[in-house]
DNA sequence: AGCCAGGCTTGGT
DNA sequence: ACCAAGCATGGC
């Protein structure tokens, strides 16, 4: 192999929390292994006593892109200790220790939060599986590197058993089974119907909408940056298939704004059964409490209580209410 | 303001 | 094994 290999030297860093709690959607286990794709390069990453081991396809000069994207700098416990001292975030915390907040590339990260409104996440893992199959490049053909294939990666388990007599060129065939997420560009020159036949549904319009208004240099991913929290948000929730959660997701999950607090049924449920466990709390006050309670790191908080209800121990903490 | 939009998962039989 | 209900979120 050609690549390049590297050890992150970082503790309190839970790969599988990370990658497999609703952040990203392309990552594959392999035994103890994830693959997935960080900007052009194919990546494996594997947890071991020492850190993060990362191994690449090809071969690597600056790491800097794997450091930006793991965010393995962050000093963790510091985080954490500007969360309000509660029963439940202590539970959650203590039951997703090393849990952490990526950092990703803003367009597939807006995209594919579009194509999550109101699917669950092993749904929107095939939506985004059949965009990319569809409409991204396939990696090897496009000159990069790669493993010997992850046969997993953009295909569905039941493919596997379709032998398939039409030779190597053919998108479902396992040798070329890596894509890149596809560019704003080459969705803006899709139809709706063949978003559609990716299982989008009703959330074709906006994707294509959205990346219409990018690929046309209308929308500026870029210039979001400069924007402070509050209008930052407003110019996502400009978006066509953008409100106020998605908007939440790309803010905190693309563009590291740790205040951002998404607020989804999990974790309105969550703060419900926490903050008014008596009477019924209206969205506005939930909202309001999720704006205003958890402080400047109030997205990793977030993050904790939803991988804490949907995995460890969410119904024992539904049964507080 | 309430209903609708697909498809996978879950639960009851 | 089957079918119905549940789910999750924004738009009109």
């Amino acid at each position: 192999m050609s690549g390049s290999e590297i050890l992150l030297p970082v503790r309190d860093y839970d790969l599988s929390s990370t990658l497999d709690s609703g952040q990203v959607f392309r990552w594959e286990k392999q035994g103890e292994s994830w693959t997935g794709i960080v900007g052009r390069h194919l990546v494996q990453l594997t947890q071991t006593r020492a850190g993060v081991r990362a191994e690449t396809a090809a071969p690597v000069a600056d790491w800097r892109f794997l450091h930006e994207f793991l965010q393995a700098q962050v000093d963790l416990a510091s985080i954490l200790k500007t969360f309000p001292d509660d029963e439940p975030l202590r539970m959650a915390v203590a039951a997703c220790h090393g849990l952490r907040v990526l950092r990703q590339e803003p367009w597939e990260c807006l995209a594919s939060f579009i194509l999550s409104s109101t699917k669950q996440i092993v749904q929107i893992r095939q939506i985004v599986s059949l965009l990319c199959e569809r409409f991204g490049e396939p990696l090897n053909e496009a000159g990069w590197a790669v493993f010997s294939p992850p046969s997993s990666l953009n295909r569905e388990d039941h493919d596997h058993h379709h032998e398939d007599a039409h030779g190597l060129t053919r998108p479902c065939d396992p040798g070329c089974t890596l894509f890149s997420f596809p560019s704003p560009q080459r969705i803006a020159a899709a139809t709706e119907a063949e978003l559609r036949a990716c299982k989008m549904g009703f959330r074709a319009p906006g994707l294509l909408h959205t990346a219409r208004q990018i690929a046309d240099g209308e929308f500026d991913l870029e210039k979001i940056r400069q924007f402070d929290h509050a209008e930052a948000r407003a110019k996502l929730m400009a978006l066509r298939g953008v409100g106020a959660k998605i908007a939440d997701c790309v803010l905190l999950f693309a563009y590291g704004r740790d205040e951002a607090f998404p607020v989804d049924v999990w974790v309105e449920r969550a703060l419900q059964r926490l903050y008014f466990p008596r009477r019924r709390a209206g969205a506005g006050r939930i909202h309001q409490m999720a704006a205003t309670h958890f402080g400047p790191h109030a997205g990793y908080a977030q993050q904790y209580l939803f991988h804490y209800m949907r995995t460890k121990s969410g119904r024992g903490f539904s049964k507080m209410g």
